[in-house]
DNA sequence: GTTTAAACGAGACGGTACGTCAAGTCTTTAT
DNA sequence: ATAAAGACTTGACGTACCGTCTCGTTTAAAC
């Protein structure tokens, strides 16, 4: 949500307050319109507000734009960060990679990706957008040190560039889906083996 | 181009030809818009033909929308595909990774992701679009075959798995760039030997 | 005012009582606004409510709708009907004349024309608009008739046809001003005269 | 209409010429929901272009914003300028004023009451409304010139004063009707001799 | 050399969605 | 109970593109 939630000690604001019923609406709306109409073309702010039941100024009200408003609608599709309990780091990464192409992974594909050429350009999209990023790259990346620290990895692994081919090859999964030729089934396990093996003889 | 040239015996069609200036003007003016305007959706059908100097009908006489124009633009962005006359697989991989993260890499990447909205609805667009990705997995696919064949991989690779790992990772670079903490500098190589090298201990 | 100041035994109402301070910085802001603005389409409720401090809802607790409120304010812009004691039918009309075009005349043309097309399909709206122009008209009346009878006008004067030919005029210069070619400089005594004189030779 | 109908040697304009159907649709459609609204604020873009028929981009290319549309709108309203052939300046006058509150004298007087505050500020629509005021008065102008020649009227008529005193009631007869308690029937003829003879005694 | 058919630049067409603004209503908390 | 604040629905505003459709003008092959 982008609304002002300041930090401290939380003065109430004067007036109406805004209704949570509205933001609840909106954001099922978005997801609602995503999954029927295969298209993140397809889901205009007017659709929107019809779908909700709320005027289109109760929307501006909330989010500066359209793009601000998918990436909301992308956090929520996001599973929570999962537990690392795991006996391995191997286990965890599984897991994480598992979390991170959650039940929405395709919707989630389009939609980031029709947002790319915006966050280009928008520095405030652009920080909307990594902080539902960012949180789970960094757990990543605990993961990964954590490892290397149990010696469950190499001591030289470069953990951004892991991040990258943890994230990337399921990404573009997520976009492209059997064209690539690979099954979804079990991929994050297939994934994490694969790199821990290595491809060399 | 989507150009009706029947397959058969060529039948000058009468009338007067298409200009192949225009043909250039157009992508030419994608591609510079593009490089300005930072964004994809600055890139208007009607501000391609303005810059271009030609009528939108001579757009639409030769591509059917406003993605199968920016398809054609993509092509135009990969550099042909490299020569394999390398010593090593693992110089060959390196070399068509490089290839495929062109001078325009940036470019491609948002574009790409504008497309993937409409890709899974309109069939014709998703094969334009393969037809473009295809060719390049292909290689990437032989390269991997040789390489497992002359014992430089192992031997139960998974092709296909392997060919997200590669691509994927490059992708999402070209995509998030900075965000994503790995400099561009020599990516391919560390790439292509992370992959190889594995990152278990 | 609409106020439901009711007529009867004036009982004292529970509650905090109304401010008068809004009445009077709410017609106050509107006729800033219109003094300022130039245009009654830049008096909005907003932003009369803005400038007089108030929020929307006491302006619509003491108004029903936007014209009411226009309508009060034009009445505030009227002078008090004058006294008539001059000494000649000529000199009441011309005083009056004077009273109707104040010194906010232009606006209150304007306001008028604006409140026009809300007269017709709102008989209340319409009742309180006659509310303030009948007794003016008929003060009108009083002296076209009172001079019939001292044989300072004709005898077949037709009263209402004459009020028209008054308020018409004068009306018509505070809408378009200078476009008319006439100049406000002692209006109402050449209009009034040239009226008695007639135009016939 | 605003369109740019150059004087000199009309070089013909390349591109699509404009459609006078939707010229001609669009006004129709002002009209109709004039007549059938009753009011100048129910007739928006919005509903002009759905009732013609017509893309709002059609109106915009045509009329700058609503209040040019309206101007156009009122001119269609009034009839054509008489011809002068009267046997006396006194019947020409009352042609005239008698064309000039033509059948839809009534939504001439709204409409132009609505565009009255937006005159003042915008000086591109105030010359459009004087083209089709101006033309109306000077007519009269003329008419008023003449007979004071032809010794039927006064010498020392104040041309300006005399044109508000016939247009001025007639106006103010159109906005508010019955109000006025002056029946429209014969209104320009009263009028005429009203003025012509004088109200003293 | 005509004819002729298609391509050309230009720009109007009916639409859809954008993001803004105001009207009039409703809901909260403070007085 | 009223006040100020501000959220709410509704709906028009004017703009920007989309993809299609005339216009009148080239251009090159076919006759």
């Amino acid at each position: 949500m982008t609304s002002t939630t300041s930090a401290g000690q939380e003065r109430k604001a004067p007036g109406r307050p805004r209704s949570a019923q509205a933001d609840e609406a909106i954001l099922d709306a978005v997801l609602a319109l995503m999954a029927e109409g295969q298209s993140a073309a397809a889901v205009s702010i007017e659709s929107v507000a019809a779908k909700a039941g709320v005027g289109k100024a109760t929307i501006y009200r909330r989010w500066p734009n359209k793009e601000a408003l998918l990436i909301d609608a992308v956090r929520c599709m996001k599973g929570p960060l999962p537990a690392l309990g795991g006996v391995s780091a191997r286990e965890d990464l599984i897991a994480l990679v598992t979390a991170n192409r959650s039940n929405r992974a395709r919707e989630y594909g389009i939609v980031t990706a029709c947002l790319l050429p915006e966050l280009q350009r928008d520095p405030e999209l652009n920080r909307m957008h990594q902080a539902v990023m960012e949180p789970r790259r960094e757990r990543m990346r605990e993961i990964l040190r954590r490892g290397v620290e149990t010696g469950e990895f190499r001591a030289d692994l470069d953990i951004h560039l892991t991040v990258l081919m943890l994230s990337g090859p399921s990404m573009m999964l997520g976009m492209f889906g059997d064209a690539t030729g690979v099954p979804e089934q079990d991929f994050p396990e297939k994934l994490v083996d694969a790199l821990l093996r290595g491809a060399s003889a």
